[in-house]
DNA sequence: TTGTAAGCGTTATCAT
DNA sequence: ATGATAACGCTTACAA
């Protein structure tokens, strides 16, 4: 009752009558080289036995497998399950598989992680790293094993990559403060060097305020260290530096910008109408559920395709395997604008 | 420059002058059963070669893996994304990687998914299944299959399963309204009959009400079927009839919660003095980022423990593995309460 | 149309 | 302390 043994592809051949290799063909989808009622018997013995093939031992023997490894910086984010789910619906669809590991903010996790995958024997992997400096990653593409970063870059190394436009996403609310009559951009963000994502936003706020402003921002970027000063602390400070202005504050992600909200709101401040706040969206749910839609009020946001990003990095690496010697590429996808009330205070 | 040939563990074995079956103790950790010159060699040609063992071998050999799958119902959903990352984060640290599959919604494609898991040889399954009717899964099980229920339940077969206790969840809610003077605790939910989540909960509703407040209150149910009622609309109804009551809405779950917030908006009423808004909180990300703080007034949940659901399930299925024998459990986890502003009519 | 036989990269059994 | 050898369940030339 419970030592159940495996059913083989020799328990079928001999059930059936006939030779492993033609219950492997039959599997393999190539049934029009039997003849009918051989066919037919496989197909009873199968149901009856209910066979199901090992893809282990084909693995073995065909060198290859349908396995997709898909390396997350942090599981617990958000951002990461988008991503998750939109490269499982896209692999699953294909007949590719999900291999799912953590590295849980930490390189060395994300090392070891990586390094078991390979010996789970990927095909390809996904990542989205957790560090901007990584050799071993780099090690691993120069080996042979196809690689497709999703959202995070990686320094010293040309990988295919899945990414937004920053300065794209960026320029959206900058430009869209500046109609509305915002004299003073402001940006929150957490500390920034080892990031790709906040880096190249940061560098895309300062340039484009000065490109629409014509001045230099660099002291309107608030890095929250953590520890040392929150984010209505910073907040406060600003508004003692810029009494005259009128202010819109700009959350480099949307855990910065939720945190501006609170911090607003804490300030007594009203929303658009003393101070704007937007922000990066930078995962998509049923849009019900985003934080966006339940602040009151609704909060302008540019949304990160994350769901897409996923997506369309499994399929670029699907693209890889077939054709190894492609040059890297690196895709923008689109991010899109929507207006809400906190940044609107004309029309 | 491209087609690598893979390092196997007779390269190794030739390399270092040795024969498999050394090499092979040597990683498998049995070390111990060689000379220390021997040891020393093999370490030392194994890092130069870079030699990964093939799980896939291993596997086949040793006919086991540390393969688990999880079969997801809905992967979109924040619910299964904590899911995922308790069960992945317990996994991981114990050697076993996770397989994950989505079933859509569907059951004919979670039938498919299990299939496919099943040919990749996971030595068990985790489950936050479809449909509370499954003969598949049932007859999967039967054949021999570990199988570790995530929180929905299965009729007609007593699985393993890992939940939490919907009775207490309602309990507080409830009493905690009737402290608080409300009169009338309405129930807004989604189509329930094939959802055991849903069921369990307005079952509950309906008892507890019943023996907190002495009456039956299936008038109070107010099923959300899409395309016909809104949440708006529902609670009209209930205002409508209930004139002179303090009513207070529960949530069926965090959706619905959320709707009935705005619907309560759209309608004009104040909380939590007009109307009472609470409902259970079905995932746990970092606080700030989760609905019920970001909502103004801050709602009263109580909170699921989803990550923790996916640890103890991992944990049960582990345990399982160990000791097939045992008899089914049903693991009930602690939900908490959180009281906050929405429903806070006295101190 | 069907079958034979040789592996794929490991580990297990039994020797030495 | 170490090795030879036979599987594990499948695919794939090559035959017939």
């Amino acid at each position: 009752m419970s030592a159940k043994k495996r059913v083989t592809i020799s328990d079928v051949a001999t059930a059936a009558g006939v030779s492993k290799t033609t219950v492997s063909r039959y599997i393999n989808g190539h049934p029009e080289l039997m003849g009918e009622k051989t066919r037919e018997r496989i197909r009873a013995v199968i149901e009856m036995t209910n066979y199901r093939p090992s893809d282990i031992a084909s693995n073995l023997k065909k060198r290859t497998t349908n396995l997709i490894g898909l390396l997350i910086a942090d599981i617990s984010s958000p951002f990461s399950s988008a991503l998750i789910s939109g490269a499982s619906k896209y692999l699953d669809k294909r007949g590719y598989t999900l291999l799912i590991a953590d590295s849980a903010d930490d390189l060395d996790k994300e090392k070891h992680a990586l390094s078991s995958l390979l010996s789970k024997g990927v095909s390809g992997v996904l990542v989205n790293t957790t560090s901007y400096s990584n050799d071993f990653l780099i090690q691993v593409r120069c080996d042979g094993l196809p690689v497709v970063l999703c959202d995070r870059q990686v320094r010293d190394y040309n990988f295919d990559i899945v990414t937004t436009d920053q300065h794209e996403c960026l320029y959206y609310l900058i430009s869209h403060l500046k109609r509305q009559g915002y004299t003073r951009p402001l940006f929150l963000v957490e500390p920034w060097e080892n990031n790709a994502v906040r880096m190249k936003r940061r560098e895309a706020f300062l340039e484009i305020v000065h490109a629409l402003y014509g001045y230099d921002a660099s002291e309107d970027v608030y890095t929250l260290v953590p520890g040392e000063e929150n984010a209505a602390q910073a907040l406060q400070r600003a508004l003692n530096r810029d009494s005259g202005e009128i202010p819109a504050v700009i959350g480099c992600n949307s855990i910065t910008t939720v945190r501006a909200f609170h911090a607003i709101r804490e300030l007594g401040l009203s929303i658009p109408g003393e101070i704007g706040l937007c922000g990066p969206e930078d995962w998509d749910w049923s849009s019900e559920m985003n934080w966006p839609f339940i602040v009151d009020p609704n909060v302008t946001t540019v949304k990160i395709p994350a769901t897409q990003i996923g997506s369309r990095a499994a399929a670029l690496l699907l693209e890889k395997l077939e054709h190894p010697e492609q040059p890297p590429q690196e895709v923008l996808l689109p991010c899109v604008f929507h207006e809400r009330a906190s940044t609107v205070r004309m029309r």
